[in-house]
DNA sequence: ATGGTCGCAACGCGA
């Protein structure tokens, strides 16, 4: 079973790049995140079409929003708030085995790493909190648990281009590592990506827009994550970062990351 | 050298 996240910056223009996706990986579940469309207008026939009958999604104007596309039958958690707020930054499925799959969308937290300063940083340090405290009081180690998403860190110094020039930039700061650290530690997730890559390889699945060539310049960051239980370890079969997204027609400043579970 | 580019949706905001 392939499980995938994907930042996908607009559900809606993206679809050409998608459908490529999907004929090239194949995967069985896909999360998305920044779908930026409301409900009804997500694009519900087109993921029907390519083979995804199972949907959940949370959608709001302009901003955020997330989905789950699914070729296995799944049952929707309910939908809760994160920072008192419904602002689209997580869905929650069960599958059929009892696989729990959660999709985060973290903030991305502004510009200014200081919570005083910058009242979206201080949302992000927030919710990360609220992560692993909602975590810790909803599964065990011994449950079968995917959390994956934009988390919009990157927490080690090999999972951005340079350590040194971005330890006071927004996403590799010490106190958002800290605090994500602390939902690693949560339910002693294992970084199912990075099993496959030895520690000190850079990784990355995010490469901003502003780049004049996002490829030879290659100032990437590792913000998109799947993390699974130690219970589902053992299953763990593969992991890809499929970079090559990055350079297709029109593409997200983030691409696709996915893991096959050698599941039953 | 301290910029730059996206998407949405409306001419600014968030990333």
């Amino acid at each position: 079973m392939r499980v995938a996240t994907w930042n996908i910056n607009s559900v809606r223009l993206r679809r050409p790049i998608l459908e490529d996706y999907i004929h090239k990986h194949q995967p069985d579940i896909l999360c998305l995140q920044e779908t930026k469309v409301v409900n009804q207008d997500f694009p519900a026939s087109f993921f029907h079409q390519l083979g995804y009958p199972y949907q959940e999604i949370a959608g709001m104007k302009s901003y955020n929003g997330v989905a789950i596309l699914s070729k296995i039958p799944l049952t929707a958690n309910p939908i809760r708030p994160w920072c008192s707020m419904h602002d689209c930054r997580h869905l929650s499925v069960e599958l059929p085995g009892g696989l729990v799959i959660h999709n985060f969308y973290v903030p991305a937290g502004g510009d200014i790493p200081d919570p005083h300063l910058n009242k979206k940083f201080a949302h992000k340090l927030s919710f990360v909190r609220e992560m692993a405290d909602f975590l810790k009081s909803t599964h065990n180690t011994d449950q079968p648990v995917v959390i994956l998403g934009d988390f919009n860190i990157a927490p080690s110094p090999f999972d951005v281009w340079s350590h040194q020039q971005l330890i006071d930039v927004v996403s590799h700061t010490p106190v958002e590592i800290d605090l994500l650290n602390s939902v690693q530690q949560s339910l002693n997730w294992v970084d199912a990506v990075r099993q496959f890559f030895p520690e000190t390889q850079k990784l990355y699945s995010w490469w901003s827009y502003r780049a004049t060539d996002w490829k030879k310049s290659n100032r990437g960051r590792r913000l998109d994550h799947i993390w699974i239980t130690p219970k589902l370890r053992p299953f763990l079969q593969k992991a890809l970062i499929v970079e090559d997204a990055r350079g297709w027609h029109t593409p997200s400043d983030h691409v696709p990351v996915q893991i096959t579970l050698n599941l039953a």
